[in-house]
DNA sequence: CTCATTTTAATACCTAGTCCTAAGTGCTAG
DNA sequence: CTAGCACTTAGGACTAGGTATTAAAATGAG
């Protein structure tokens, strides 16, 4: 016998997480044990045969496709009153993440709190002039940032947007932006 | 007989591309026909079965995650000199656009620019701390952004780096980055 | 050696098809 | 009216990649 049982399903999770279209029969040649081992493993780890498997993933690309192109919308806007305040909720997942420890890349709190700040702006077409920022602490993976955005000053074709970022009341970001408005067709 | 072959299959077509986890069966019964008609169209037009469908899209999701995880690496860094300058090249496309006017939203020009401001720090965990930054002109879809980065001040644990971005020798861009690092475990 | 765990085998069944042959339907042109 | 054609439906055989169940081996530990 090569590995023990539990060897064995660890490194079955590990192959079909890497590559989720491996057929039973193929990780049961991989293993040197008999599909209906293989089978017995994946009923006990809970792992979906290849085909729902593949089916789920799908499923997930069609929500998303459907749901938000990937740059469209960085973090889910709560509240929005238009050129008051709004706030935009974003909870930090493996895509938003450096590898090596796990902290949110900076520019995804910028672009949530950039998002948020356009869509305050009552405009066609709305675009970020100048923002100065300041990243106050690491934001960690799985750690909820919720974003508060304020109008501070409101013109006819600028708007001066400060935005918090906190998680669980501690302030991790802040920014302030200057969106502007575009004439329709260009512009600027 | 309710519809033409033509008029049939041509719903078919619309109907599987808007969802496409139609089995043969259940279309039957939309259009009140057998299966083996269904099967027959599907033959004629071209469109695989059920499975096949799921397996493609899921294969074109699975390609995306594994070839760029969105956020990891906004630019492509083609020069780099460690605590001096650098210089990363991106081409706006579709995903990183505005969709109603095709102009690149702010936080992508951001993104580039902030990946190369950390990657020019040789430290194992770099991360902005402040940024003051402006966008000088719109960016459209298909242009070419070159981003330059040099140092300004380099210290033990904090880099001031400037980023220029500019499009065919016109800035459209501008930033001043703030990276400071990290003791490797969290800290800060 | 014996017992429990682990592995393998065998069988029936499932879905969502393919491929193939055959037969039925509806309409039109001679 | 009927032969011919396009179209539709039906049926059977086969496929992959399984589930679910039952049963028999193999193996390791006490």
């Amino acid at each position: 016998m090569r590995l023990t049982k539990k060897e064995r399903q660890s490194y079955l999770s590990q192959a079909l997480e890497q590559n989720p279209f491996l057929t039973d029969e193929e990780v049961a040649k991989k293993f040197h044990v008999s599909i209906q081992t293989i089978r017995l493993d994946r009923l006990e780890l809970g792992i979906p045969e290849l085909r729902e498997r593949i089916k789920h993933m799908a499923e997930k690309k069609f929500d998303h496709v459907q749901s938000l192109s990937p740059s469209e919308v960085i973090g889910e806007v709560i509240d929005l009153q238009l050129h008051k305040n709004g706030i935009s909720l974003l909870e930090i997942g493996l895509e938003h993440v450096f590898e090596r420890n796990q902290i949110a890349r900076g520019h995804i709190l910028f672009a949530q709190a950039n998002s948020l700040a356009i869509a305050l702006a009552d405009w066609k077409v709305a675009l970020t002039g100048n923002a100065s920022i300041r990243f106050i602490r690491p934001v960690q993976l799985g750690e909820k940032c919720i974003a508060f955005a304020t109008v501070a000053e409101a013109h006819d074709s600028r708007l001066h947007v400060g935005v918090q970022t906190k998680v669980q009341e501690e302030i991790v970001f802040q920014g302030d932006f200057e969106v502007y408005r575009v004439s329709d067709d260009r512009g600027n």
